[in-house]
Order: structure tokens, then sequence, then C-alpha cells
DNA sequence: AGCACGCCGACT
DNA sequence: GTCGGCGTGCTC
């Protein structure tokens, strides 16, 4: 009896749970449990809440404590929605790292980490009250219309009255209805996530055995639509009781009405089931392939560096077959049993070696990247943390997923750019995230590339990380041969059509004669950059940022790549008058055009973001060229990444100047990796390929050291610039954005910022400058840079600038100031 | 993020 | 004189 009592108290117990909100928040909210959900909360689990004057949200359970706030009344759950916590304690602690490493809030992470299909849409509804006195109101044209409609169908949305009345601004009308005492408003969430269903149809149990079988036949004999139904589930049956009702209609002659009639004769039993929205194809198996020896020994070189490190740099020249290493190490890893996590460069996501992996690992394999949809992304998700899919292959979000035993990382192309998100926060690295969140595990990371990152290789050699070389390309491929062609002489010798040097003309011409395809690059999309008056000077500006308008012939108009704007172009100079308007620069559109006049008979095709827009036209656009359907691509910074055709024997540089004079300390490194990179394209399966690389300043160390494959020069350079200006990895960098739509307010508070900042770390603190572009959407920008050596104590840096920016937007004439941090911004 | 509260311009 | 713009503060 008493232990009942005992029982009965411990359940009556006020709990409470601190969520976090999938918001940019600074602290997590305290709400309080209702006693009937006090068994149902669990840290993980997803609540819905309140927050707000009547907005709901769906927030994450971080903690449950007994402890009542003090100062104010906690508002109560509404409900519980999971049976099973959807995010689990490694991941917790992996986002309290994030925050505090990246500065940003645990809500930010939450936003980024959960699929949308796993956070909830709200939207405000508006129910007739049931006793409202409606021939006692006062209604004007358009309240009228809208109860008129309530009474209809008992509730609207805030949109759909919107849509009703066809403006925008309903606000006050439901005011006024409220104020009436008429309706009131309510939330409803709807879960987004629905699963696939599907109808299967069985056979019923009585028929099972023989003679009912056989008596079946006899009954079924006069209506032969319907023996053909059974004898399609008969035959499907065979390797799974519950046969699709879509496949019995596929393979036999019948219709849904006999279908129908069986079932309702009780022969057949139907069923709607759950099915997976993921391919299950390309589960065909390719096991028997035989490693080279020297990838036998790279392995090998893996396994020995994993006896003392945590992690190891793959630095293996492209074509050198870094694919089946991974895939090798992947299959020892999980063989007991466990997760493993492949990241891949965005790009690279939607290529061959998905294909690849996919077809070697089956079904245990998800993709998770950013163009699938919801549902998709939530199935993933769940099939991560029941532990169905043992290896996810994943662009950088893939670090977010509910790991349970997470053993083996691999990030291929670990240099890629692309593993930094910029924008929004969490502005994250993901290939640190991805050796963090193995620390955390006690997994082994394989961080790979041809290229490698000055910081990865850097670590490398100062035995932080192993390091694996494997410097052969695989079946002897041999290395193209490389031409720079100097842009000054060609001019000067007036040997140039439009952007193509003789030389490249040539080679293109040689390359469509044997039928075989080329690739040509150019760091820049949209058409002629921009246009100027040739009279004045005048040239087009975006009216709410900093930067010249880009003409887009496919639009014919002018266009901001920064805020979206655009507008007709010109032919009359706004300034003077004059008809006299040049096209200046040029990008991937323009060089298509020229191209095309220079071989007519040409299929050339153009891959960059413009053109890439929708989720098929990438594979698309890639599918063509490899078949052969296109001859001539031409690209940006895309054609560099992950992608290998056959038969290509040239790639063409067309301007590599823009490359290296990139205002930016890391723009050598870039320049060598992208031109290695784009080289190493050229002429694969026996055939030798041929680069040739257009620049003005033809002798610039970095294209000498592309030419001749020395990347450990190019590191050398590099680290001793890097040591001696302090940049990383000798330091680490913070970088301070602020915003503001006033010039003189951002100046005054950047230099507050920066002022305050360097009263304690003196001449760590670089500015305030003003960025590249100095004005988006009307805002204009400021950056302060924080460079703190390595052996600073980072996070006394960190709080301190958490201070600093604090001070700054508590003073009443800096309110209005945005700051946002980005930790390790390259 | 949204929503309310509060202070300055074009309108019945 | 008011309606309504968006700047700023707060949400457990």
């Amino acid at each position: 009896m008493e232990q009942n009592f005992d029982l009965n108290f411990q359940e009556r117990e006020t709990l409470f749970v601190e969520v976090i909100l999938p918001l940019s928040l600074s602290k997590n909210y305290i709400y309080r449990v209702p006693f009937e959900m006090n068994e149902e909360v669990a840290p993980g689990k997803r609540v819905i809440v309140q927050f707000g004057k009547n907005k709901i949200y769906t927030a994450l359970i971080r903690s449950i404590t007994t402890d009542a706030p003090q100062v104010y009344a906690a508002k109560y759950i509404i409900d519980v929605i999971d049976a099973f916590p959807v995010v689990n304690a490694n991941q917790f602690k992996f986002w309290n790292w994030m925050s505090t490493y990246y500065m940003c809030n645990e809500g930010e992470i939450m936003t980024a980490a959960l699929p949308a299909g796993l956070k909830l849409a709200s939207e405000t509804i508006i129910v007739l009250k049931t006793d409202a006195d409606l021939e006692g109101a006062v209604l004007k044209d358009k309240e009228q219309l809208i109860i008129e409609f309530l009474k209809k169908q008992e509730k609207l949305t805030i949109a759909e009255i919107a849509k009703i009345l066809g403006q925008k601004t309903v606000i006050s009308l439901v005011k006024s209805l409220l104020a009436k005492d008429l309706v009131y408003v309510a939330e409803e969430v709807v879960e987004k996530y629905r699963p696939l269903l599907k109808t299967f149809i069985s056979l019923n149990s009585a028929y099972e055995n023989e003679d009912k079988l056989k008596e079946l036949f006899q009954i079924l004999e006069r209506a032969p639509k319907q023996l053909d139904a059974l004898l399609a589930l008969i035959h499907l049956s065979k390797s799974n009781k519950e046969v699709l009702k879509a496949d019995i209609l596929a393979q036999s002659d019948c219709g849904q009405a006999s279908i129908k009639s069986l079932i309702d004769k009780d022969i057949f039993v139907q069923r709607k089931k759950p099915v997976s929205r993921l391919s299950l194809e390309d589960t065909e198996e390719i096991r028997n392939y035989e490693l080279s020896a020297a990838q036998t020994q790279a392995i090998e070189g893996v396994h020995e560096a994993f006896q003392t490190k945590e992690v190891v740099l793959l630095y293996g020249v492209t074509a050198s077959g870094k694919t089946q290493i991974y895939i090798k190490l992947i299959e020892e890893a999980i063989a007991n049993g466990g997760q493993a996590l492949f990241l891949l460069p965005e790009i690279a996501l939607t290529t061959q070696i998905v294909e690849r992996i996919k077809h070697y690992f089956g079904d245990a394999i998800g993709v998770y990247h950013s163009k699938f949809n919801d549902f998709e992304r939530v199935e993933i998700w769940n099939k991560v943390l029941n532990g169905t899919f043992k290896i996810i292959l994943g662009a950088r979000s893939a670090v977010f997923l509910p790991f349970q035993d997470l053993k083996f990382i691999v990030v291929d192309e670990e240099h890629e750019a692309s593993y930094k998100q910029h924008e929004p926060a969490p502005r994250y690295q993901a290939r640190d995230c991805a050796v963090y969140l193995a620390h955390l595990h006690q997994a082994k990371v394989i961080l790979g590339s041809a290229t490698p990152s000055i910081e990865s290789y850097y670590n490398a050699l100062t035995q932080k990380y192993g390091l694996v070389t494997l410097k052969d390309r695989f079946s002897g491929v041999e290395l193209p041969v490389h031409q720079v062609v100097s842009l000054t002489e060609e001019t000067k010798r007036k040997k140039m059509v439009s952007y193509f040097s003789s030389v490249l003309i040539d080679d293109i011409q040689a390359c469509l004669e044997q039928q075989e395809q080329v690739i040509l690059f150019q760091n820049r999309r949209g058409y002629a950059t921009i246009l100027i008056c040739a009279t004045c000077g005048f040239a087009p500006k975006c009216v709410n940022c900093d930067v010249s308008l880009t003409f887009h012939k496919s639009s014919g108009k002018l266009h901001c790549h920064y805020c979206g704007y655009h507008q007709n172009t010109l032919n009359i100079c706004p300034a003077c008058g004059s008809v006299h308007i040049e096209q200046k620069g040029f990008g991937t559109e323009r060089v298509e055009e020229e191209l095309a006049l220079l071989f007519p008979d040409a299929r050339i095709v153009r891959l960059d973001v413009d053109s890439t827009r929708t989720k098929n036209s990438l594979q698309k656009i890639i599918s063509d060229f490899q078949d052969g359907t296109t001859n001539i691509l031409i690209g940006t910074q895309m054609v560099a990444k992950g992608l290998d055709f056959d038969n290509v024997s040239l790639i063409g540089i067309i301007n590599a100047d823009t490359l290296l004079n990139y205002p930016d300390f890391r723009a050598f490194e870039r320049s060598y990796q992208l031109l290695a990179q784009v080289s190493g394209r050229a002429g694969r399966r026996e055939k030798q390929g041929k680069v040739d690389i257009q620049a003005y300043d033809d002798n610039h160390r970095i294209i000498q050291q592309v030419v001749e494959n020395r990347y450990e020069d190019m590191f050398e350079d590099e680290i001793a610039e890097r040591k001696q200006f302090n940049y990383p990895p000798f330091s680490r960098l913070i970088f301070l954005n602020l915003k503001h739509k006033d010039p003189d307010v951002l100046n005054f508070a950047s230099r507050m910022l920066a002022n305050g900042l360097r009263a304690q770390l003196g001449k760590r603190v670089l500015g305030p400058e003003q960025p590249l572009v100095s004005r988006v959407r009307n805002y204009y920008l400021m950056q302060i840079i924080v460079k703190a050596e390595k052996e600073t104590a980072i996070q006394k840096v960190k709080n301190l600038i958490t201070e600093t920016i604090l001070q700054v937007n508590v003073d009443p004439a800096f309110k209005g100031v945005i700051i946002q941090i980005d930790v390790d911004p390259y």
C-alpha cells in the first residue's frame, strides 16, 4: 500500500522541461509539464508549445527538471509529439560543442539539423464563435463576407482570408471581428511528414491449403478476370506474402473492379502499408573488385596510422583509385556493426561516385542532400535513427543525422570550400565538425584529396593527422600535357579571336575532328558582365547593393547577383544620353555564344548555377555530355568537382588570372586546387589529355606549379607566407560582419566594437574595413577580423567578443546594428 | 521568427 | 485631426 502511494506521489510530481526552439534565441525556455504527460517527456522528444502571444512551435526537449522557475510562471507544453526521442545524447553533445565553437545558439543548430518535415508548420486559424451574436452585430461588407465563409466552413486561415478579400493586410479586419466578439483565434499544427502508403493485397489465410485453393479455382472458373488476378497474386506472392496491388494490375489482365470484388468476397485481403520513397534499385552487388598493389599498400598504411591517430589524410592524385579505398575501409569499419558517414561536396553527390557506392552497398546505404524533399529527408533521418542505414552518403548537413554508433567517417575532397556554410548560422565547417563528431563517437576519420587544404596537409606533416600518399595514377593513366598560353603575346600578335587564342582554337578544332570532347573553364557566370557607357563611363548599378549589374542574355535583363534585383537593359546612357554602350568583361554565357560562332557545328552546353536551378537539369547536362549528345561543356567551378568523363581529351582554361587575382589570402591555394582538379578531368582511359591554360600572367608561380604537378612546392610557398603574415593554420580567424541601413551609424558602431576589442586584444584586431561589396539589399556592410594565434586561449577571445558585441548593442545609438560572427570563415 | 507597442508622414 | 508605416523589445 505504502509503495503504491509513493508511486502515485512520484507521478504527481511537477516536472519542467527546458526546450530548444527552432529560432535564433540566446537561451532555452522552460515549460511546465501537465501531470498526464509526466511519463511521456524525455530529452530528445519533440513537444508542441506556445511561444509568445499565439504562435505555436515544435520545440525539442533538452532536459527535464523539477525546479520551478522563480521569476515567471512557466506555460504548459501543449503536447508531446514523439513516442521515442528523435535526437540522441551524442547529438546534443555535438550541438553543444558546435554552438560554443561557432558562436551560435542551439535554436539555429536545431533549425539546420532537423529536416523541415520534423519541424511543424503553424498557421493562424480564425474560427467562428458558436455563441456569436450575428444578428446584433454591425458589420462592414468585408466582415460580413468573411462571416458568411466561416458559417460554411467553420475555420479560415489568415492566408485564406487574404485570398478571399484579394488584399494583403487583413489583420485589422480580423482584429475588428475579434473585438466584436464574433470569432476567436486558434492554432492548428499540422505534421508535415506523411509516410507514403501503398495498397497491398494478400490471400485470405482460409484459402492457404491446397484443397481450399482448388475449390477457389472452381468457384472463379466463370470469372476469368478474377481468376487471372488470383493467379497473378499466387505467382507474385512466392517471395512475399503481401503483394503490391499495382503489381497485380500490371501482371494480369484484371482491372480494379475484379480485385474489388475479390476483396468483397473475402478472398483477397487489402491493407495499406507505408513504403519507402527511396529507390530500391541499384542493389546489384559488385563485390569482386581487385585492389591494385598501391591501393592495398595505402589501406595498410591507413590501418597503421589509425593505431595512433584518429584522423588520416589520404593524399592521392586524381584517378589514383581513392573511392575503392574508401569502400574497402567502410566495409571493414562496419563489419562488426556500427555506422559510417561518407561526406562529399554537394555537386559530387549527383554523379557517378554515388552510383558506384550504392551499387556496392545496396540497401544499407542512404543518400542525404539538400535537393531531396522533406519526406525523403525525414525518412533518411528515421532510418539512421533506427539503424536501418549503416552508411550515409551526404553533403555537409549529413553531420547532423542521428547516428547511434558511428565508426568511420570519410570526407572526400576535403579541401572543398563547399564544406563551409556561410549563411545562415550555424556557420560551420563540416569537415572540422566531422572530426569532432568522430571524436565523440570514438570513430576514425579519413580526409581524402588530390590537393589537400593547406591546414590539413600541415596537420599531417606535424603529426597531428596520419598521412598516406598515393602517387600513382591508377592503371597507368598518364598525366595530361599542359600548355600555357600567354594572352599578352597572343594579343600583341593579333592572334586572339574574342576570348580564344589561336592555340586553343586549333586544339578545340583537332579535338572535335577526332570525335573527342572538350571542357572549357571560365570562372564567372552570366553573359557580358557589365555595361559601360563609352562616352561618359557610366555603369548601371544595383539600386539596393553596391555592385554593377550583370547582363544576362537569356532574360535580356540586367541582374544583381547579390539581391536578385533586375531591370531592363539600357540602349541609351541615362547619364549623358549617348548610345555608345559597351559590354565589358565576360562570363560563361558569353563564352558559349562566341564559341558557337567559331564552331557552328559543335553542340555546346553550359554548366553553371544559372543553368542548373532545377533538380534534374544538372543531371541532364551531365548525362548528355557523358553519352556524347553534347561535345563542348562550358562551366564555372562546378565542372571541376567530382565529374568523370571518359572521352574528354582537352580542357581549356579561358583566363587563369581571374582566379589568381582574387583578393583573399587563400587565392593561390584555391587557384592551384582548382586548376589541378580541372586538369585531372582530361584524358582518362589510355588517352593522354591536354590542358590549355590561357593567362596574361603566364609566368605566375602557381601556374608553373600546376603544370609541373608540384603540390609540395606550392605548399612550402604558401605555408611560409601564412607563417610570415600569421594566417591559418598559424592563427584562427573570426570575422565580425556588421550591417546597418545608415552608413554613419554603421561606421561608428564598427569603430566602437573594434576599439573595444583592441583594448584587450591589441594587434589581433584588424579593421573595421569595407568589404569588396559594401552594400547589399540596402544594408551597408563593415567587417572586423580577429586573428588569434593558435596558442591564445580561444575561448577567452570568444567570450570577449560576445561581451563587447553586447556592449555595442546596448548603446541606444547602435541598437539596430546587426552583428554576425563567422568563426573559421574560410 | 512573429507579434505588439510606440512614434512620425499622407489622408478622410 | 487619424490610419498606418516599420523600428525595438519580448516571448518561458
